[in-house]
DNA sequence: ACAAAAGTGTTGAGGTTACACCCATGA
DNA sequence: TCATGGGTGTAACCTCAACACTTTTGT
């Protein structure tokens, strides 16, 4: 019976974050060069090997920590890609996750010291083996959940208006809301607590600053109300 | 450069499925005895290993061939479960996936063979290692998706009626629907053709008889038309 | 004739969309 | 004072939820 283990093939397990940021204007994607891609022009998702006594999430926190020194970061585990070629080197399987973060939480120090660069989800470069395949279908995931849920203030501050969501919305989804519609909407949540606080310095007027409800966000009780019109044309 | 691919730890990985069927009252799922747990009273989800020169994808569907003689079923990946301690054997992996497939449809000579049995959903026997935990999930996935996405008419026969697809929907939800509702939103989305057949022997006045319109089904186009009352408290 | 399931329409409430103007402030 | 972005209200429309009676037919 035990042999029924002995005989099977055994395979590496890579786990491969597909990095969100935000950067108040544009949706980015953090992306490293190491080992094989050193040389060429090719960057990869921040990844690493599975080690013996750990969990796959426990895996994913620590090679995103090792990589990018963040702890406690949003998490979220995606599909697991396995295609006997995908690495020409050796057969691995990859179990992708995907994190929130905020931009302005990134030292770029670190980033130098690991030659990780944040780019815009625009203007991608050549990615590591099936990559840019994990990448879409990530951005695919990140839409149906914030479509649905109230999701994304990982990328945000801590403090934050309402036009920044809006922008941070519409960057995920590539469009553009009316804000009245949009605020009334985000603000039926009951997530957001205002703020006597203006945001200075970005527009003249200033907008009110707003933080999460952070209890009422781990409820995470709504589902159907969606922030976004239109889903069915934009997923 | 290569060394690091040298010096990991390799896993067992294998794929497990989560067989969901449906014999037009319950929704059920079709369980296993194999190897290890052959003596006790356990039993295990569909499951086997990956073999070298397989995508994940192929490697589940030849499992499901393998155990059940099924062919062109429809999977889809789930979440995969990599607890250090899960399997007490050896370390492993498991790539989860849903199968939903007609109960009519599975020959139960084939399962005499493979000892594979039927269970209601909420009969559940004890099951191996984290396959509890593996099931809760699927359960969840298949309501998220089933609340927004028109699915399931892989659980039903060719042609099959409205309350049949209600009896489904309740079945996965759990709970009950109005049917004037239900037959309106349902036939909103298009996705059925109204033959001219009606269903004979199981009531009185028979209902008639729909298929799918599997070009429409295949496009996927509705999104936020969601099939069940006060998704919320639902999900 | 009756039991059992199929089929069907309306109304009120609430949510979504589309739309335009005034406000506060820094330069 | 003017340019920039922030903030707000309303009306038309649509969708959803709640609700009950008639039809068909096998027994």
């Amino acid at each position: 019976m035990l042999d029924l283990y002995l005989k099977q093939t055994k395979c590496l397990v890579a786990l491969d974050s597909i990095i969100f940021g935000f950067d108040g204007e544009e949706l980015k994607l953090l992306l490293v060069k190491r080992g094989i891609e050193q040389e060429k022009d090719v960057w990869s998702l921040m990844g690493g090997w599975l080690k013996p006594d750990e969990s796959l999430n426990e895996a994913a926190e620590r090679i995103l920590f090792e990589l990018t020194g963040l702890n406690n970061i949003y998490l979220e585990q995606l599909s697991t890609f396995g295609d006997p070629k995908r690495d020409p080197v050796e057969r691995t399987v990859s179990v992708t996750y995907k994190a929130l973060i905020n931009v302005s939480d990134y030292d770029l120090n670190i980033s130098e010291k690991y030659q990780a660069r944040w780019f815009s989800l625009k203007k991608l470069p050549e990615l590591l083996f099936d990559h840019e395949q994990i990448v879409r279908h990530a951005i695919d995931r990140l839409r149906s959940k914030a479509a649905f849920h109230p999701v994304g203030f990982e990328l945000l501050p801590e403090k934050f208006t309402i036009p920044q969501i809006q922008t941070l919305y519409e960057a995920i989804f590539d469009s553009k809301f009316d804000k009245r519609n949009f605020s009334r909407k985000i603000l039926a949540s009951g997530l957001l607590v205002k703020l006597e606080e203006k945001q200075r310095g970005f527009s003249k007027k200033g907008a009110f600053l707003y933080t999460l409800d952070k209890s009422k966000y781990e409820k995470n009780t709504s589902y159907n109300l969606y922030f976004v019109p239109n889903v069915e044309s934009l997923i």
